[in-house]
DNA sequence: CATTAATCGAGACGGTACGTCTTGTCTTGCA
DNA sequence: TGCAAGACAAGACGTACCGTCTCGATTAATG
């Protein structure tokens, strides 16, 4: 962030991160993203605004680095099968993007993103990419295993898992119980399908 | 919307719908959804403030109504294969959501809609539903040409088509030129793979 | 007003009047000046805003309008004395200004006019120099019956008499139970005091 | 006001309370009290609107307090007579509400009490109580001269006096020029009158 | 140990958007 | 034409929030 000027005097307390943090999570679970305040963040962990604002930019970092906090999307055990290692991923997509007040925020992150470029990329760096490279580890094993003839196309299977889940949630607003099986099913189809045969282009 | 109580009294003035639709479209290019005030689309319109409230229940309604006006996503011309279907659907999804302004304006709309239940479902009604019925047509003409032996899970199609090109451009940031052919490719490979074989279970 | 074009066409329905200054008078006393406004008059009355605009120009002539309706402070009746009649001018007059609603809505009339000099003179017309005639009556039949050795200054009087009623209870916020007596008392020394040696100047 | 918590935190600047103290006074006498917006004051005094809703409760308050600031009718200095003291008495309350803005705004303010007890009892407090005792220090200075043999009725001579001079302004729309002189020989007179005979009653 | 400099809670500051309200005009359809 | 109903343009109101800036008090590392 804006950090590293830090020779001399009286060093950060670490106290007030963590309650910036906690202070956060609570309220976006009780008033959402939109109806969060730095005022009501600060009166809430008990600390001055300025302290939020030495720590970051805006709201949107704040928000944003409370969000992630600890949410980084590890790769479900190996279940010994491609449907089965899809469907425990589903599954954890699902309760990530159901855990309330996380899940809001991070729709209304995704359009504050929208109009700004440098929120954009940081999100994309600190969520995005670990999430793709926790996807490729999980199709690797399929291709190890011999169910997959070679790695497919990683970008796409990426883009369209989360964002069907993402969909399925926001937009539909179907129920989600049954979701990973049905995701999972389809997505291993076409997994299966589209790598059987050599890959022409691309 | 709160209509159909017009018995008396002056009747609404459809200009004035026009130029409100009008004057957020532009603001929404010009200055983004987060940029968009009130008070700069009645100017821009030649209105007064009251005559938008009158309409919608506050910038988020306006915004949301504007965005959709004439946005129904027809379904795309028989193009003869359903690979071409989908290439072609696609390219429309795709063109509707690289559509400056609009897009930006849409995620946010989607953040709001995270939080407001009310907001959430009138979204669905006007925009989500239609799109269905689109992707379903899609989808049946592929079964009367005999390409599908039988209906496919049409929400979950729904929902995976149009997240994947949204997750595509919005989270990843991916380049959108060649993920119509990539996008449609895919979906027609597990379209096809879990059609030919009798639907196990649902 | 702007009357005097009524030649055809359907005739002013004269219960309209009447509902107007009805639902004025009505609302002053609930919601004084400052919260009355013309929509609630017109929806009170059971009319439209635009048969009060049609007869008065706007909010300030309305309310004149509804305040003075009636209330042509006539001289009270001669009791044979000064200190009497002035003690019954006085009770007319307190009586006038501490009928509530009326009452506050004349003070900030009077506000608005200490701005616009039009409502001023209107004002004028109408209220003020009807009651100075009166007030001049009044000391007349002082003079005729030797009282008083000559006229006084009939406009200082009438400032002074009124002022004082106001002042005391618009300014000083005292009871008035008493003031009828204490001021004749007063007005009749300063009057007897000021005729008895003849006119010096003026 | 409602001060007297501040231990903690920013200090109030009280340049800013001089500049919308200037501000107000400045519009008040180019567009009048109606004409005054509390964004204008803002704008003018080179401040954010919260500032003025932080210290005022709105737009009346915010005038009354500019109104007074620094009106203290200081008793005139003793002439030498009772007459003499009353004349400049007068010549003082004549050149406060001859103030172009200033004597509008008292005005209006007045209206407003009317139907604001709260306003009302603070207009008493700051303004009327202290012109009230300079009244009573004028007429002591009689007293201890000789003119008058005892106190006259102080609270009826101030409402009187000013009362007077209101009425002549602002109702009746009298020329002021040589009203401190007819005023002052009125009271005068009444004032002797009235206290060369012992007090009967009160 | 004293100095020093950045921290802390608190809250005032300039700015700005919001959604409500009111004013006075205009536009329907009915009588 | 008058009328009731209510939409219209204009713009002020008071609230809320943002991100910056003081204030006085605290707190570690340096000299």
């Amino acid at each position: 962030m804006h950090r590293n000027k830090q020779q001399t005097g009286r060093p950060r307390d670490t106290r007030v991160d963590a309650a910036i943090t906690a202070a956060v999570i609570e309220l976006l679970e009780e008033v959402g993203y939109t109806g969060l305040t730095v005022a009501a963040v600060a009166e809430r962990a008990g600390i001055g605004k300025a302290s939020i604002y030495r720590r970051y930019a805006g709201k949107h970092e704040m928000a944003f680095a409370a969000i992630i906090h600890g949410r980084t999307l590890e790769v479900p055990p190996d279940t010994g099968s491609l449907l089965g290692d899809l469907t425990a991923l589903a599954r954890v997509i699902v309760g990530h993007l159901t855990n309330p007040g996380a899940a809001t925020a991070l729709m209304s992150l995704l359009g504050e993103a929208a109009g700004d470029p440098a929120l954009a990329s940081r999100f994309t760096r600190t969520f995005v990419e670990p999430e793709r490279a926790g996807n490729a580890e999980l199709l690797e094993r399929a291709v190890r295993r011999g169910e997959l003839a070679r790695m497919p196309d990683v970008d796409l299977f990426h883009a369209m898992f989360g964002g069907t889940v993402m969909s399925w949630l926001f937009i539909c607003h179907h129920d989600p119980h049954d979701l990973p099986e049905r995701l999972a099913r389809f997505a291993c189809a076409a997994l299966l399908s589209t790598t059987t045969t050599p890959a022409i282009s691309r």
